[in-house]
DNA sequence: GTAGTTTTCGAAAACGTTTTCGATACTTTA
DNA sequence: TAAAGTATCGAAAACGTTTTCGAAAACTAC
């Protein structure tokens, strides 16, 4: 019950492990007669190269990696979902890691996927990311990388991004087309770059608004859960009663927002409207159903491999490459939860 | 900048290649002087082995294949989790693959995961599968193999599951202490094991108490979405308006059951009562909260790698290996939606 | 029949590691 | 001092594939 090898064809069909291994991969020179025989012998056998040794001699796996901060996520698992669907329909497999939201533990998986010499690694930075050393080896060593999402713009490399600044400067002019005056905003942790863009272009919606920003009105996630939304809401009624729009870095933390509400009686949309992000699938079950910004998870997923295809096929022929960043275009979804009175 | 090898270092050392590798594998028979040496070396250099001629002589891989329906789910993403969790503190990496419920794309993902000889699969079944040629095939080659959730009950390996009949059952018995006379069944497809077993349990508790089973109060979901909870929901109102408990094979069509209901004015829990499956993160936030059966997700992934990791362990030393089955408990988690008025 | 061309094949090196086994050199013991 | 034992090292084979390059055979044309 062994493995089937080019050497145990080879000998019983008394020629060479040379012209076997041609005869598999269609060399032009080997007769029709010799091919014929070691394709049907290898068919009849279910000879399958081994992978090992294929790896060994072409110093490719056709393997890559993908470290995101978790698994657990509708976003990320939908990313993980395009990124394994474009991989597998270019012969790639993909290995999955998670740094829950850890720098130590990211860059421990940097170093685990350089060891195992996958073909390339695409990130998504975890919330403690600030520091840039084991990105910035990748790049050294020369190993094909792209980063989503949450990225280091301070690293060249290719990037797959939405423009969070504008996304959220749309969803809070949302807000206040819809008539709210004085918003709210529940920010993500103060290192990831998207979390500062959303913030910022909240602010920028507010000033293009003629409405004078005010830094009491933000709060910060640490841990951007359930838990934490419903906590800022009690602490935003507590501290601003007169607010009455919110605007919240993602859906899971909006909905937990939306939960506080309906448990004290607060009317969204009719007392203080409330929008999200990422269109969580929850977020359109909710009562009542809640807006936000629809952002194409999926398409980031396969955009992000394609863009490390075309780096790994440019490595392969040693041709220089060029970094490029792809940004994805959102909307927003106008559910309940932002309707007009 | 090509990659360190142990010929290089054995070279600037003027040692053999032979004992650099002892020196770094901490063989006795190497000087504690050379090693030294060696070692710092090495470290200086950032030596790491080269996985692919390590995988070709040692014959393994340290990595296992993971082939599931979906990515995209509330409890295969967690079960995911677990299994990375566990993998990597064992040194194993995991490739993930989903058969997107197709039994021909399932028979593809374990080809593929056997040519790339990964040391073990982990893997739950599609709905379509009938059909267990491809499993058999695995086991016939003794490639270590764990089933988890849909497993068949005809091929002989590990499996990590719960009791779905006694869970199914103790779910319908709780609506009937709550006080339900009429109990429709909204039940998975006709294939997995699990949804069979749903079934069975819930004929059972009718039965123990009395209550006749009427088959026309069984729907069956072909795609197991929100959208045929919502659909199954209207023709129960529709065919049998004296309907007051449903049992939903999971909380995702359980939530669009309670979807419409919200829709159509029907109070839950005070009208009919529904309990779910599964316990996914939004039947605690939906209105009103869910109540359903806690599934040890995470736990199932961990359990299943231990098994397998058991089962690669005994293959590698040539032992005997026989295949247990892990049954993990559930529990009723009781909400509003059960509540008695 | 010879020179040249084309077709078909195989020897051998290479990829980088692990491990067996034998060979030194050095130390101990009687 | 010789024999036995121990510590240290390295040659070489093996894992299974890919690919280069040269050789042999077959065929072409004159």
């Amino acid at each position: 019950m062994k493995d089937i090898t080019l050497k145990q064809i080879a000998e019983t069909l008394g020629i060479s492990i040379t012209t076997v291994s041609k005869a598999l991969k269609n060399y032009p020179d080997v007769s029709a007669k010799t091919r014929k025989a070691v394709l049907d012998l290898a068919n009849s056998l279910q000879y399958t190269p081994n992978s090992f040794a294929v790896n060994l001699r072409t110093k490719e796996s056709r393997t890559i990696g993908l470290i995101i901060p978790e698994v657990v996520h509708h976003f990320f698992s939908n990313v993980i979902n395009g990124i394994i669907a474009e991989a597998e329909k270019n012969g790639y497999l993909v290995i999955i890691l998670q740094s829950n939201e850890s720098l130590e533990l990211e860059k421990k998986q940097v170093e685990l996927l350089m060891s195992k010499r996958v073909d390339g690694i695409i990130m998504s930075l975890s919330n403690e990311s600030n520091d840039d050393d084991h990105i910035k080896e990748l790049i050294r060593r020369e190993i094909p990388f792209v980063m989503f999402d949450k990225i280091s713009k301070l690293v060249n490399c290719s990037k797959v991004i939405i423009n969070d600044q504008k996304a959220a400067y749309n969803a809070v002019a949302h807000l206040i087309n819809k008539g709210c005056k004085k918003i709210a905003h529940i920010r993500g942790p103060v290192n990831p770059q998207n979390a500062i863009d959303r913030f910022l272009g909240y602010k920028k919606a507010l000033e293009k608004h003629d409405i004078v920003y005010n830094s009491k009105l933000v709060y910060t996630c640490d841990n951007v859960t359930f838990e934490e939304g419903k906590l800022f809401a009690e602490q935003i009624i507590k501290e601003h009663p007169d607010v009455d729009g919110v605007f919240v870095i993602t859906d899971l933390v909006a909905v937990g927002v939306l939960d506080y509400f309906n448990e004290i009686g607060i009317k969204v949309p009719q007392q203080i409207k409330v929008i999200g992000f990422s269109n969580w699938f929850m977020s359109q079950v909710i009562t009542p159903k809640l807006s936000t910004v629809d952002q194409p998870s999926y398409e980031m997923g396969v955009q992000s491999f394609c863009l490390l295809l075309e780096e790994m096929n440019c490595k392969k022929e040693s041709l220089s490459f060029q970094p490029k960043t792809i940004e994805l275009e959102t909307k927003i979804l106008e559910r309940e939860s932002t309707l007009e009175k």
